[in-house]
DNA sequence: CTGAAAGCGCTTACAG
DNA sequence: CTGAAAGCGCTTACAG
């Protein structure tokens, strides 16, 4: 089945492309005879236009680029869902890349969509990355970028994020609050941003409770596909390193889940021996056994946030007019469950 | 930044777009100093051909689309990250949809893609789809179309599946090794092929071994975002039904989750009151307690194996060979764990 | 109200 | 080895 073309549809009408280019788009200045007699034909042949050619012409994709580290995770896939909703709304397709926290693939990720000419890009910064020339070269050549969750500070572009400092000050407050006076971190990789804000978090609010800082209870996790045998081992080498800990805030709930598990399986009791945060507030963490206190990320949030503000800007780059970036930043809340129920 | 062009390349080095064109892709008809001069400036000036005109001229998009039901669910997930890697591998980018069950919304995306001349599309489809006419159009259209997890058997096109029939079949002969007599079923939604075939391989496994079937201990879900939900309300109804009951298989994990949740506030004792197997191998199956039986469904797998078979159909068509659909079959096993271990 | 013409940026058959 | 020309299918400024 060959595909229907404006000139198949101006021959059998015997009338000109440009009067049937205009007829289907409402122009004015068309006679409401021929619109409705091309309009008809059209639907009836089943038209639709070729989407290159319309975007070679106008110079729009009508499409966007997404870059996310993982796919398969929660707070990224709610990400995702947000994304390609509010997208939809608009008549914006998505075009969806894992970058498996590799500076590298998303180097040559951001290349492709930029190849492909997407209208604009979010991203979610990978683990490695450790420059910034492939994001401000998005900027320079005018495409709007939005950063979301994993951000860099210094590019300049619009971000959408949650108060990560202090929703780690919030949840380490709250071991606090429970009496907890020997608190341990598993914390995330050492680049991301947030991972760095969630530590300061924690930090001072040890610091503003009067309680000294103690270096070796900061474990890494790299949260990469194998948060939960991260969570285990951290919970491991922490139960041989310090048996005086009596609460650990964590980075993340699937590292959280890890270190319950492995704490179960030792017959360390939680919240009695240990209390634990996590955050994120993945599903899992209200069915696991205990159910594990977190920090709610508002991931669809995020993701209809981070489009709305992209669309934003490809609106006023279409207009010419200028765009200020913006910073916008998400309420969590602390959810208590049993981990923390003394 | 202005986007380079041939043009600008020719202008700079006084020679035709076409030489440049040709110098680009490496045609043997270009003498070596010209290539190399052209290639030298088109990487200082960054030059990146025009997707939108290229396409336009080769009618390839290297695009191409993939609707789901829901994103935010561990099979899919997982599916869309087999598909998005391989993809990636042969150059293609993977514009993702998601129908969320509605057959409304699933017609209106395939013709979004098909408006963006994707170069082929995969599909699961949603449970609501009760025609098919979008799908066969599709095809009708020449667009290579490949089905994986929830099929219709009678659109003609390849697909990738696992024996759903099979899985079901092994899930309650499972259940009755272990000595379960009275055995209930949460199956899923009534339209979805799989949730078809997982209905009759329990009801197989049940005939095979001389016990009646019972139509009322048969519950369904829709298997929607409330998944968990309906989990529990089944198992709460179940128990006021049928307390005879000693084993139930479950259409999908989460689902099971939600009524092994029920059943632990219930406190009814799993296994020994009643034996649970679930279906697909969620991650969370494996932390829950206790944990779970199921299915191992291979969805990174599937992905592949679909985006593959794509990938086959796209290139034959290109070269106007005929396309002969292939019914893929990817092996299960069922995974034994404290939800059956009596 | 209608249409001829230019042009978006490429690719490729063809001529020299 | 090089290049002029046609054409992919659309949009839109312009003329009538």
């Amino acid at each position: 089945m060959k595909q229907v073309t404006l000139r198949e549809i101006a021959n059998k009408l015997n009338i000109s492309i440009t009067t049937v280019s205009k007829a289907l788009k409402d122009y004015p200045d068309v006679s409401p005879k021929t619109k409705s007699l091309v309009k008809e034909l059209a639907s009836t042949l089943n038209y639709k236009p070729n989407a290159f050619a319309v975007n070679l012409r106008t110079r729009e994709s009508k499409t966007i680029g997404l870059i996310i580290p993982v796919i398969v995770h929660h707070f990224f896939s709610n990400v995702i869902k947000g994304i390609v909703a509010q997208a939809e709304k608009k008549g914006y397709l998505v075009i969806i890349l894992q970058s498996n926290e590799s500076y590298e693939l998303e180097k040559k990720q951001i290349d492709l969509l930029m190849n492909q000419r997407v209208d604009g890009i979010i991203i979610s910064l990978a683990n490695g990355t450790i420059e910034y020339k492939h994001l401000t070269d998005v900027i320079k050549a005018n495409t709007p970028l939005v950063m979301f969750d994993k951000i860099a500070k210094i590019v300049n572009c619009s971000k959408v994020i949650i108060d990560d400092r202090k929703a780690a000050y919030d949840a380490t407050q709250h071991l606090i609050d429970i009496g907890c006076r020997r608190i341990a971190h598993f914390r995330g990789s050492l680049l991301p941003q947030n991972s760095i804000d969630r530590f300061l978090g924690y930090r001072k609010a040890l610091d503003d409770n009067g309680i000294k800082y103690d270096p070796s209870l900061v474990y890494i996790c790299e949260c990469d596909d194998n948060s939960f045998e991260e969570g285990k081992e951290n919970a491991r080498l922490l139960m041989q390193e310090h048996n005086d800990v009596d609460g650990i805030f964590i980075n993340t709930d699937l590292v959280a889940i890890g270190a319950i598990s492995e704490f179960n399986d030792a017959g360390i009791k939680i919240p009695e021996d240990i209390a634990i945060v996590g955050f994120s507030n993945w599903f899992m963490s209200s069915i696991i056994s205990p159910t594990l206190s977190t920090i709610d990320q508002p991931g669809v949030k995020m993701g209809k946030a981070a489009f709305k503000q992209l669309y934003k800007e490809i609106k006023l780059k279409k207009r010419n007019k200028p765009v200020e970036y913006q910073q916008i930043v998400l309420k969590t809340k602390l959810i208590q469950r049993d981990s923390t129920k003394l």
